[in-house]
DNA sequence: CCCCACATTTGATTCAAATCAAATAATTAG
DNA sequence: CTAATTATTTGATTTGAATCAAATGTGGGG
């Protein structure tokens, strides 16, 4: 439990009675390799952290599977839209290796949200880093060539090459599975 | 200042302390139709709440202007990046017509943070509508035609339309002028 | 009110990456 | 350990939008 109060400890400070009330609605989640988290056309019910291991979210498009994103450790996973909103979407969720992972409903994080001063500061810093991250992506899919995503990506998430095949990697980056291998073969 | 006071009611409760403080920290600004409101290479100092009228986000790319972004009425503007982090960045700020616009500065707004759950929560709940808003342009730019992305913009920006020149529209779009009058042309 | 700078349209051509196709390499499940 | 599946590379072709080029339209400052 140590590595979840720790994250929150990294973000803003946490009282004492606000770790009594996370730990209280936290749950711990143990997924397997391909195990698939969150099923398409349903409300995603639950937001995870990933504590060790690595998750992936995706959807179909035209029979292609495109990935929209990866959390590893210490990175929050959710379909965003479909959490929030509490509505079905195309969004599903799937471990890439053995992973463990906490998680929180909406619920428990509205009422934490609602209790807690510090709590509403964690998810504003959370979604605001978020944010950031995403216009960061945007850009790099709007203007940069597919070499420069791919390098862009080695900087950035070194951590998770390797770790996943590189079409997963290519839809992610927006770009076939093929001009990534062209890129990387370095022509 | 009902405007304002009326803006944060409408996303969560504000209680009259909160009020106080506000009204005490925010400035309310004219900018003239096509004044520039924010310079590329300085840190942005504030963010822009537009009471009236419209401004626009964009930087220069190979000697091309991109639109990154507008703010009509109700909506926030300012140079993210820049401002959170308090590091000059590319992006320029301008008012495409004669706005009325109320700002804080990151200090002010650190401060109500500090001081106020409701105005943390008014924060997070700001940059939540702002990072799905985002995701929702990120699959529009990633998947669609031209032809879909100005007819999803007439959808959702309709009230922008007919206020901005089209090549503003096309680069926020991210096709070019020339495409944008050929899909409109309806070809 | 009129002219000029800007905005928009239209046409011809180019090009980068997608698509289509297939061979080769590497995992993994039995 | 091996067959079968999945991943990756490589090649040929197509294509949609960018680029290049230029004509036409238009609105707002003088």
């Amino acid at each position: 439990m140590d590595f979840l109060l720790q994250h929150f400890s990294d973000i803003t400070s946490v009282p004492e009675n606000l770790k009594q009330e996370l730990l209280k609605r936290v749950q711990l989640h143990t997924f397997k390799r391909n195990e698939v988290i969150q099923r398409a056309d349903r409300v995603c019910k639950r937001t995870y952290l990933v504590k060790q291991g690595l998750l992936r979210i995706y959807f179909n498009k035209d029979d292609k599977i495109i990935t929209d994103g990866f959390a590893a450790e210490n990175e929050w996973m959710t379909s965003a839209y479909s959490f929030m909103r509490v509505v079905p979407d195309q969004y599903e969720i799937a471990a890439i290796e053995l992973t463990q992972a906490y998680s929180l409903s909406l619920e428990d994080l509205m009422y934490l949200f609602e209790h807690f001063h510090e709590m509403e500061r964690f998810g504003r810093i959370v979604m605001s880093m978020q944010f950031i991250k995403q216009s960061e992506r945007l850009n790099s899919i709007r203007f940069t060539t597919p070499k420069e995503k791919y390098e862009h990506f080695c900087n950035t998430y070194k951590y998770i090459l390797g770790r996943v095949p590189l079409g997963m990697i290519a839809s992610y980056l927006g770009i076939t599975q093929e001009t990534l291998s062209r890129v990387r073969a370095g022509s």
